[in-house]
DNA sequence: TAGATTGTTAATCGATTAACAATC
DNA sequence: TAGATTGTTAATCGATTAACAATC
């Protein structure tokens, strides 16, 4: 049923993510059955680009109909791996935003925290009720990696070590690496990687606030 | 001396951001000039790229000897609006990462934290040290934004919530809104607006994992 | 001057849009 | 059948790359 293609932009796969996100808001709504118009006022992406990304995987539509939302979900959560369990491992406490209890509610379905690891000391054997972990040490790393069958790494590591860190990951055996922090990092080509850059992606509000205060505009 | 274009795209923007944090930590190894090839090495970002972008807003190099570090960080500096304060109000605690002490790391130069909003109830008057604010109640918004001139808002509560938040900060006067809840929101023309998708964005993990291994492939 | 690298142009590549044939 | 919306094609738009003239 879904077509296998080797050359789906990075851009539709995360558009996908996205689609999957408000369908299951539609769903939650009491909605059965939607448009891809529809998709696209919850989105803010074009029908077009809507109707083009699903069709790169197979025909999931009813002409002159729409889309079943049930039946999307499940196809989009098998596409994007979302219905097998992944082991992921966090490195390092410094991801920039709030609450370990919520890492849930922000991974996708299918992740799971096998493990929190810290380079600092003083943090070890911290509980973390809310994952039902506590923090170990960064020496555990690849034994952890082994006895918990983790194939994800989430590096969130001061930006001196990423790049260690996520060496160690790799050599440890994941299979994927999910890099928050502020250095971009470099994989083999076989390891999937996500670098998410938080910080320079908020830049483009100062940018734009900047050049909207005339004040500032004078400098030239 | 810098060239005031409006033209200028959002990746260019989020890779002058990149360039910025790979220029600061040069400068921190002790080096003060870098061909646009180094530049490339520590982001992973092709030459011609970093060329093309940085001669967006002038002409900061030298012909055949390369950038002055300094100079580079100062007008990419000056440019992204970093030289400026920016008062930040953080509403909700839903974000999906980790520990507040680092918020500061991770937004970019300038941002500076004003108040944390929440709106549960029981967190209420909860310090944050590292902060030296203590969380408020969703009440304040309005008038916490007048008091502390506020001009940028982070919006982390739930999904359900976001678009609410996000009406009433715009309302109370904000000229930026960062959106780091799954639901995509929406602005008046004249605010300046970035989603920050990283549940999508860690999903291309999941789908290149699922891709590779080859159990998954044969559900075809 | 000879060597090197920027800033910029033209060519290529890819992504988005608009339109419509297919079909429920 | 008539009306509607998908899936797909062709046209447009924008971003990246490669190459080189300008120049330190």
């Amino acid at each position: 049923m879904i077509k296998t293609r080797d050359d789906v932009s990075k851009l539709t796969i995360t558009r996908m993510a996205i689609y999957y996100n408000a369908l299951k808001r539609m769903l939650e709504d009491g909605e059965t059955m939607c448009l891809s118009s529809q998709i696209g006022q919850h989105t803010g992406i074009s029908s077009s680009i809507i109707r083009k990304d699903l069709s790169s995987f197979g025909e999931f539509g009813t002409k002159g109909v729409g889309y079943r939302i049930d039946f999307l979900l499940r196809w989009i959560g098998e596409i994007l791996g979302y219905n097998t369990v992944w082991n992921t491992i966090v490195v390092g406490m410094e991801m920039p935003l709030l609450s370990i209890s919520c890492y849930q509610n922000f991974l996708p379905p299918g992740f799971r925290i096998a493990a929190v690891l810290d380079m600092d000391e003083r943090n070890y054997g911290a509980m973390i009720p809310e994952l039902g972990l506590s923090l170990e040490s960064i020496r555990n790393l690849e034994a952890v990696v082994f006895k918990k069958q983790v194939s994800i790494g989430l590096v969130a590591v001061q930006p001196e070590q990423a790049q260690f860190v996520t060496d160690r990951l790799v050599a440890a055996g994941v299979a994927g690496i999910a890099n928050f922090t502020q250095t971009q990092v470099t994989v083999p080509e076989s390891i999937a990687l996500t670098q998410i850059n938080a910080g320079p992606m908020i830049s483009q509000l100062s940018y734009d606030l900047a050049r909207s205060v005339p004040v500032l505009q004078s400098i030239v």
